[in-house]
DNA sequence: CGCGTGATTGAACGATTTCAAAAGATGTGG
DNA sequence: CCACATCTTTTGAAATCGTTCAATCACGCG
């Protein structure tokens, strides 16, 4: 596995610095200057997993800190019986792993082929320590976290099918905008069955809103899992009730 | 209108200082040692609101930062046609006021006669600055924050009515316990309708489904808004969808 | 006592789920 | 490059859980 192979020889981050990094800026470690960078290079393991590969289990330990540099992954909290609730989907520069109790509150799984980097709790604390203005930066990203779950606790609990769906595709709409990308098409790598455990529909149904929603002209399904927002207004109008 | 009142009058803490203060402890304010409270105590100002009164507004500029002393809120989202999610109750030790872009993403409104201690976003942040660990316990109880949101999630999007309503009461009653309270009987001042815009029901299945856990004798409703767990174990398995 | 607010209960309705099946996409090995 | 196996999406029809609409009950208060 990449992982161990990197372990062995050491932090991969000695051959390919935090220098390089496509996701530095947007992530945790913006808040470092050139010169302090070299000390969370230091502690730095680059991990990858592939398709439906699980990260972290929900009740293990909480022994790693992550961010996404590649790809994206999926966070998940799971019911006995099965049900499945995904809170959150992972893109590069976000963040997880932070636990209260010492345990992982919820599962990590790949959606895709997936790229970290993985940093070793008491050594991440330790940095911590020595540059305040890394749990300032924390803080910043858990409070805007927080208020991303307050706002699809309204998706969750308030609003129909129809404007879930459209909630979820102008979330992410707006979500790749703030990353500097395109606001349209934007890459929607995971399963109906996947977006409908985060909206709380089943396949079916998220199935049927996706189709009425491209039948309606709002949106186009491209090749390679993209997904074109042809009105983005209206579809923000409908996610907000309107 | 008494915070009016204590504005014009200076701090009120210099008359009722933080030392005596019954959520200390158990609040942000924790961290600070006795001789270090003075300066928390210097830029507070007690406030007070009635039942069904409003503390914040979503939308409005975030000039203050609040924590909760006494009573109970609700930290509530508004679609435009009036639909409401509740995504949160506030008890005492709770804090709320922290935002991102500068502006309430959420209202708080009075559940019943509230008492908070305010402080003014400037000179809370002069004095994050002048004690770290003020940031680390924030950090600490926004992780918290979070975990529960989550939690919630699952809540709203994959458990049925019954589970619900079990997952509220076993919350309260775990919540009870962790602020130094008997778990049973619990305070559950808010409306049928308050609860069913946290959980995702309406006030009639919410009242329903709480008629139905008093028949087969898993509650009881007692005086002065108190709710007793006569099988909290039962309550939380069905809670846990089991 | 009469009013207002909140809780409860009943009956009909409907949005979403469930169950079932087929069509489409993706990847693998020959 | 094809054929097969697997996974995902789509579509249809029936069933269901929670909602909606409406009426009554219970309690606190002026």
């Amino acid at each position: 596995m990449n992982e161990n192979a990197a372990a062995a020889a050491g932090p991969t981050a000695a051959i390919n610095p935090c220098g390089a990094c496509p996701v530095r800026g947007l992530a945790v470690c913006g808040v470092l200057e050139p010169d302090e960078l070299h000390a969370l290079a230091e502690i730095v393991h680059e991990v990858q997993r592939v398709h439906r590969q699980s990260v972290i289990v929900e009740g293990d330990e909480a022994h790693n800190f992550f961010i996404v540099t590649g790809g994206v992954a999926s966070v998940e909290k799971l019911l006995a019986d099965g049900r499945r609730q995904v809170v959150g989907f992972l893109y590069p520069s976000d963040f997880f792993g932070l636990a209260i109790d010492g345990c992982y509150a919820y599962s990590v799984t790949a959606v895709t082929n997936l790229s970290l980097c993985r940093f070793e709790r008491q050594r991440y604390l330790a940095l911590i320590d020595r540059f305040p203005k890394l749990e300032h930066r924390l803080l910043g990203m858990a409070s805007n976290e927080l208020a991303a779950s307050q706002e699809q606790m309204l998706v969750l609990g308030r609003k129909t099918a129809r404007e879930k769906v459209a909630s979820f595709l102008s979330m992410l709409s707006e979500r790749s905008r703030r990353l500097g990308r395109p606001p349209s098409p934007v890459w929607i790598p995971m399963t109906r069955g996947d977006i409908g455990d985060y909206i709380g529909l089943t396949t079916e149904t998220t199935s049927r809103k996706f189709t009425q929603l491209r039948k309606e002209g709002l949106i186009a399904v491209l090749p390679d899992a993209m997904i074109e927002l042809l009105d983005p207004a209206e579809l923000k109008r409908i996610a907000d009730g309107g």
